[in-house]
DNA sequence: CGTCAAAGGTTGAGGGTGTCAATTGTTTAT
DNA sequence: ATAAACAATTGACACCCTCAACCTTTGACG
């Protein structure tokens, strides 16, 4: 409702570069215009997150982790890494989450340093249906016409490519 | 690059309703479709929105009432449902705002119970250097063609009017 | 072989974020 | 006038997060 209107007196600290020929201007302004709609639709939408994560007794940062442990198992140090946290954050996280028996630490037999992080059969069982709560897509988009989804799908799509 | 390839594995779980005629089941599909694209490119630019609100020594929960506090006053109460958290969080909150002097009280007029929460003159110019950075486009969004910037543009106004 | 630097994980101190229950002061309805 | 409802605060408690210090293991190098 207000991020909107005012977004142009913010843009007055505009980019020295982007200057090829005569097209630019238009360009830095559809960029930001676009990223600041879709910041605010996201952002709305992200603010029941902590409830959504809430259905089934966990923390965002709790999904989050378990989100992250697809298959495979991660090392500690990976999952800080993913989280972009400080490794010592970690240690409390699978403490906690190893605690409801949703996750088993497993010392690695190649380096004795490390331990890997398995999902538990509950843990894995939860995560199913976490992801799935996950993948309803919210209000905004369910009533989006079809063409607008496959606009929105393709240019992800393309987005996730170059990314 | 993983939330990507499993995406199949998870709609083994498929929701058991959608079964009205035989159009719908594209039409969730590409929804779904859409909103777990959606999802993973914004969560991975989320991911460091604290070190952005940290260039400014805000927490992210900082940033995120500055940019609440626009123009007008606001009650606390106000910004407690806006930040959906509870009231007695955002005490905590604006003390340490307040601290700083980025943020004044002031007790309405019209009801005492009420204390409105004004922007100083240092947190104004805070906010809007926040609100510049904020709205510069990340990375996957600039090297987006301009055809998608238009289209995704005019897609998300759309949603936001519907909305 | 012995030493040493680097890496993975943990611990402890300290602070921000968040909830709930209880309290105080103010308003509003009855 | 009394009671119910509301805004904000406080205190207890838990989680998230960082930093610095630490321990163990590993790998490299003399």
């Amino acid at each position: 409702m207000n991020g909107l209107g005012e977004g142009h007196s913010e843009q007055a600290g505009r980019p020295p570069e982007a200057r090829t020929q005569g097209v630019e201007e238009a360009e830095v302004g559809l960029a930001q215009q676009a990223w600041t709609l879709l910041f605010e639709l996201l952002h709305t939408h992200m603010r029941n997150f902590p409830a959504l994560a809430a259905e089934f007794d966990l923390s965002p940062v709790q999904a989050h982790v378990l989100r992250q442990l697809g298959e495979g198992a991660l090392a500690m140090s990976t999952l800080a890494t993913y989280l972009s946290c400080d490794a010592s954050n970690v240690t409390g996280l699978v403490d906690r989450l190893e605690a409801r028996k949703l996750v088993e630490r497993r010392s690695s037999e190649q380096d004795r340093r490390v331990k890997m992080l398995v999902l538990t059969e509950a843990g894995a069982e939860l995560r199913g249906r976490l992801m799935a709560r996950m993948a309803r897509p919210p209000p905004f988009m369910a009533s989006m016409p079809e063409e607008d989804l496959v606009a929105l799908g393709d240019i992800m799509r393309r987005a996730l490519k170059t990314q």
